[in-house]
DNA sequence: CGCATCCTTCGACGTGCGGCGAAACGTGCT
DNA sequence: AGCACGTTTCGCCGCACGTCGAAGGATGCG
C-alpha cells in the first residue's frame, strides 16, 4: 500500500464474521439479549466445543463480551457498532442475488411482517413499537401505568414479562427497516397475545406473518383510544 | 439453524472481505477510481494471476464491477453500499483510537476536492458537474453548442476528447457525495485545463487538490455568463 | 463431600483456499 | 500478419482453520 490512506485492517474483523457458524452466533446475539454458550451452540447447530472455540475468537476479536454468572457464561455483542456492521453486511449480502419472482414476493412479505426470534419485526414490528412510544405506553425500557392498562386490557402479562430472566423491553435492531422494534420478554409476550387473538397468523414462508382482518381492526381500535373489552375512553 | 433469524447470509460477503489481499484491493478501490487488474495486483502485492482470481470472486460476489476498455479491465466498487460496508468495518476493526487530527483534516480535504483517477471529484467535482448541466453545457452524454463555446474558450479540446478511445462524458459515482460527477475523456480534459490554468493545485495529501484564488474567480466568471478571453456575453 | 451441569482445552482429522509459474486467450499496435 | 502486452485459466502445493470426541477444570446442588 503506497498511496492510499493506511486504513484500519478490515480483514481480521471480516474474517471473524466470515465463518457461517460465527455469523449465526452473531446474528443470534443481534437481538440484544445475552445468551449462554450452550444455547448459542444449539442455535448454530454445532457442538459445545466448536462453539466455545468460536466464542473465544470472537471475544478477543472484541466482537462479543462475556459475563459469567454461576456456571453459565452469557455472551452479548460488544457494542452497537457491531450490530451496525452486521446490519449493513446483511443489506449487501441480501441484495445481489437477483431473486426469483417467488423469492422476491417472499422477501417483500418478510419485510412487511415477520418474527424475529419470538417477537414481531419488519414494518409491522417497528410500527407497533412506534405506536407504543407515541401513545406513551413505553418510556425507555419501562412500561408506563398507561401502557400497563392498555397492554393488560389486551391480555399481556406485563408483570410476568418483568419477572422473566431475559431483558424486559430492549430495542431490537431491524435490518429491513433500519430502525428499532420491541424485543425481549415484553416483545415476546405481546407477540404471543397477537397470535392468540388471531390478529396475526403465520404465513407459508418460515418466518413471515400476516395481519388478519380482525388484527387490523383490533389494532386500529387499540390505538385510537378505545378499550377492547370495556368501553371506557382513554385520556 | 432451527428458529433464529435466517436472514441474509452475511457470512459469504464477509468471507469476500476477510482475505487480506481482497481487503487491500477493496480499500484501494475505495477512492472511487476504477483501477486496472494489473494495478490492483501491484497494490495488493500479489501476482497478476492471484489478483485475477480474487477479482473474479469479488465480481460474482457482487462487490465490484468491471468495465473492459481496450485490453485493460477496469474494476470499481459495485456501489456505494459496498463502500459503506468497508467504512463501517474499518470503524470497528480500526483501533477506535480516533484518527489523529492530522488524518481527519486530510479526510475533510479529500471530501472537499480530490482527483478521481484523472478528473475532479468530491464536492468540487459534483459542483462543477451540476453547473455544466444547469448552464446547458452538457446534455446527457453530449456537449451542447453552447458548452462547446464555453469549454473551447476555456481551452478544453472537446473535439480531441470526443475522438479519444475512452468514453466521452460518463457520469462517475462520487462516494463522498453520493452523486455523480463528470468522468471520462471530457472530465479528464477539463481537469487538465484547470491544472494548467492554475485554478486547482495538488495538495500535500496524495489525491487531494485545492482551488486557488485564481480558480475561484475564474470559475465564478465562467458561469456568470462572461467569456474569458473575449467579452461577448452569453445568453 | 460427591455428583451433575456447563464450559473449555487437547489432539487429530479433513478440507477449503490462497499462493505461484506456465500456458492460453484476447486485444492493440505496426 | 505478427508481435507485445494485459488478463485469465490451469495445475499443483502447502497451510490454516473448522470440526468433533474425550478429557480436564469450574461451579452449584443435595
Amino acid at each position: 500500500m503506497e498511496h492510499v490512506a493506511a486504513d484500519a485492517d478490515i480483514a481480521p474483523v471480516a474474517a471473524l464474521i466470515a465463518d457461517p457458524t460465527r455469523a449465526a452466533i452473531l446474528t443470534s446475539l443481534l437481538g440484544g439479549q445475552a445468551l449462554a454458550a450452550g444455547e448459542l451452540a444449539r442455535m448454530a447447530g454445532v457442538s459445545a466445543a466448536t462453539a466455545s472455540a468460536h466464542l473465544s475468537r470472537l471475544l478477543d476479536g472484541g466482537l462479543v463480551a462475556v459475563v459469567q454468572q454461576g456456571r453459565h457464561r452469557y455472551y452479548r455483542l460488544a457494542g452497537h457498532e457491531i450490530a451496525e456492521v452486521l446490519e449493513v453486511l446483511a443489506r449487501v449480502g441480501g441484495r445481489p442475488p437477483v431473486r426469483s419472482l417467488r423469492q422476491s414476493r417472499q422477501a417483500r412479505m418478510l419485510e412487511e411482517a415477520r418474527t424475529c426470534y419470538d417477537h414481531l419485526a419488519g414494518r409491522a414490528g417497528v410500527g407497533l413499537f412506534d405506536r407504543l412510544r407515541e401513545t406513551g405506553c413505553l418510556a425507555g425500557e419501562e412500561v408506563t401505568p398507561e401502557g400497563e392498562r392498555l397492554l393488560g386490557g389486551l391480555g399481556v402479562d406485563v408483570e410476568g414479562a418483568r419477572r422473566a430472566r431475559r431483558r424486559f423491553a430492549p430495542e431490537c435492531l431491524d435490518w429491513t427497516e433500519r430502525r428499532a422494534h420491541l424485543g425481549g420478554a415484553l416483545g415476546a409476550a405481546i407477540t404471543a397475545v397477537l397470535f392468540e387473538r388471531g390478529w396475526y397468523a403465520r404465513g407459508p414462508v418460515p418466518r413471515a406473518v400476516n395481519v388478519t382482518e380482525a388484527g387490523r381492526e383490533g389494532l386500529a381500535a387499540l390505538f385510537s383510544g378505545k378499550e377492547l373489552t370495556s368501553h371506557t375512553p382513554v385520556t
